[in-house]
Parts: C-alpha cells; sequence; structure tokens
DNA sequence: AAGCTTTGACCTATA
DNA sequence: TTATAGGTCAAAGCT
C-alpha cells in the first residue's frame, strides 16, 4: 500500500520529493514498474506530518510529467480549471474499477500545526478484466471518493533526483525489513528519508521527512544521455519544508495512496490536456494507452 | 582527499 | 523508574 499524504505543498514538490520520480533509467523508466514488478510490489505511500506552509508556487504541468503519480497519463489527472483531479472519481461521476489502486478518503483530525487535511489511500486492487483503459480508470469517489491510479505512476527505486547521505540503519521491530536513514546532501537542507529495504533488495517503504529547502539539483547523477527532465521543470522545485511522504511498497496484494491535495487545489495549471506533447510521453505509456483503445 | 557507507553506541520518546 | 523501540551520531573503512 502506497500512502501519499499532502499539505499545504504542492502535489509537484511532495512527488518530487517522494522519491517516485520515474526517469528514463535503467529499470527506473517507467517508474520502475514492469510488469512483473507490478504484481509483486504493491506501493504505499503516507504522510504523517503536514505542518502549514505558506509557500506559494506554481504547477506547472511540465513537473507533473517528472512526477510518479502524475506521469503519463497525467493530461487526465487534473482538471486545468478546477485543479481538480479529473478522475471522475474525484468528483464522484465514474465508477470504473480498472485501476489496480484505488483512493480512498481518509479524513484525518487536524491538530494545531496542521490545516485540515484529506487523505486519499490508493489501494491496490485485485487484477481484472476492464473495459476501461487503466490509466485513466477512476472510481467513484461520491461519499467515497475514491479513485484508482496506475500502478505504474509509482517508482519502486528512491532515485528522486535529490543527493542523499546514509546516517544509519536499524531493525525496527514493526517491520522485518532493516530501515536505512538518509539526509539530503545539500546544504543547510533537513530532508530526510527512510527507506525500508526487503531482504531482496526491493524498497518496500520510502518516508520523507522534512521538505527540501532547495530546488532540485540542476546535475544529479543522471545516467548519459537522459534529456527527458527539463532543467526548466527542476529549477521550479522549490520546495516545501515539512512534508511527510511515505511510500510502502508492500509484499501483499493491497496498496495504497494516499495524499490530502487541498493545496493542490488552489492550483492553476499552466496546461490543459490538448498541451501535453504525445511524442514526450513514455513508451511504455502510450503503448498502454492504445491498449486501453 | 572528499564523500559515502557501515555499524555499534548513544539519545529520546513512550508505555 | 525502567524497559523498549526508533532515530541519530560518529568513528572507521571504502570508493
Amino acid at each position: 500500500p502506497f500512502t501519499i499524504t499532502m499539505s499545504s505543498t504542492s502535489f509537484t514538490d511532495l512527488l518530487a520529493s517522494s522519491g517516485v520520480d520515474c526517469y528514463e533509467e535503467d529499470e527506473d523508466f517507467l517508474c520502475g514498474f514492469s510488469p512483473e514488478r507490478t504484481g509483486s510490489g504493491l506501493p504505499k505511500f503516507k504522510t504523517a506530518q503536514p505542518p502549514p506552509l505558506p509557500i506559494s508556487q506554481s504547477f506547472a504541468f511540465s513537473d507533473l510529467l517528472d512526477s510518479p503519480l502524475l506521469l503519463s497519463s497525467s493530461h487526465s489527472l487534473i482538471s486545468p480549471t478546477t485543479g481538480a483531479f479529473p478522475f471522475q472519481g474525484f468528483n464522484g461521476t465514474n465508477n470504473h474499477s480498472d485501476f489496480p489502486w484505488h483512493l480512498q478518503p481518509q479524513t484525518q483530525p487536524s491538530n494545531a500545526s496542521s490545516a485540515l487535511q484529506e487523505t486519499y489511500v490508493v489501494q491496490d486492487l485485485p487484477k481484472k478484466k476492464d473495459p476501461v483503459p487503466r490509466e485513466f480508470a477512476a472510481q467513484s469517489l461520491g461519499s467515497d471518493r475514491q479513485v484508482k491510479v496506475p500502478s505504474y505512476m509509482v517508482s519502486r527505486n528512491s532515485n528522486d533526483g535529490y543527493g542523499w547521505r546514509k546516517y544509519g540503519q536499524k531493525q525496527v521491530k514493526k517491520s522485518e525489513n532493516p530501515r536505512s536513514y538518509f539526509k539530503c546532501t545539500y546544504p543547510n537542507c533537513v530532508s530526510k528519508k527512510i527507506v525500508e529495504t526487503a531482504s531482496d533488495g526491493q524498497i518496500t517503504e520510502i518516508i520523507y521527512k522534512g521538505g527540501h529547502n532547495h530546488p532540485k539539483p540542476e546535475f544529479t547523477r543522471r545516467p548519459s544521455g537522459s534529456t527527458s527532465i527539463s532543467s526548466s521543470a527542476n529549477a521550479r522545485r522549490v520546495f516545501n519544508p515539512s512534508s511527510v511522504v511515505s511510500e510502502t511498497h508492500d509484499q501483499s496484494e493491497s496498496s495504497s495512496i494516499s495524499f490530502d491535495y487541498s493545496d493542490l487545489e488552489q492550483k492553476s495549471f499552466k496546461s490543459e490536456y490538448g498541451e501535453i506533447d504525445e511524442e514526450e510521453e513514455q513508451p511504455e505509456i502510450k503503448r498502454l494507452k492504445r491498449e486501453g483503445e
């Protein structure tokens, strides 16, 4: 299950810091979700600490293209006019249930330091044949506000473009897998992440603590020839100082992603459906789309 | 030499 | 107060 909680921060930034970027890098291509892997590891995002953020950011669509969750079929994810996810599931008009996950609203109690936030959990649903294109399928959100998200939107590794230095590792009780603790190497950046890795090397959970207070580095370690990520997009990634995102790739059959888009909904988007350059979409995504037609 | 990982010890929060 | 768990420190070693 994947759970992403977002609060007072831009969706893009959170995604960027969540380590779920989809780079055309080795197996990370397509967010690291090769078909066979999709079935085994089930992602889970979770956020736990959403301190209010006064930072206002533009939410460019190109950013969305980089994001794991909105990648590929992103042109159908967010309404250019409302800022809301166009998944009908988000506004409760669609009943498609083809997505491996569906979002479940989780209203969390607000506290003194966090604004009202809503969490959506995307659970990995049993695969079944559906008539609806997987990447666009959404589940009714109506009262439930559930929506499904394609599994390929989530990366299985933690290459998020930032520099991280490991500062510790610990076997925790609540998990049989060891946790590795990382700090952002950027000067004065307090962002941290905790990566839980299974014995087979698979990342089972990633927890981000604290947002980056700097843009994503322009020159991050990338395979030569990889130019799919625009520097302008990276430059826009100015960070939310305090967000916590957890990404859990569970071995179980259920995955979930939860996030709060209260902030997201306030954003205006530069792009609309038609503005997405088809040529920029990743091949696999296009392939999936064709299959869905 | 710099930066990273490893790993046991230490610190802190909680029950 | 003590035990336990989770998180962090920091020295040593590696690349």
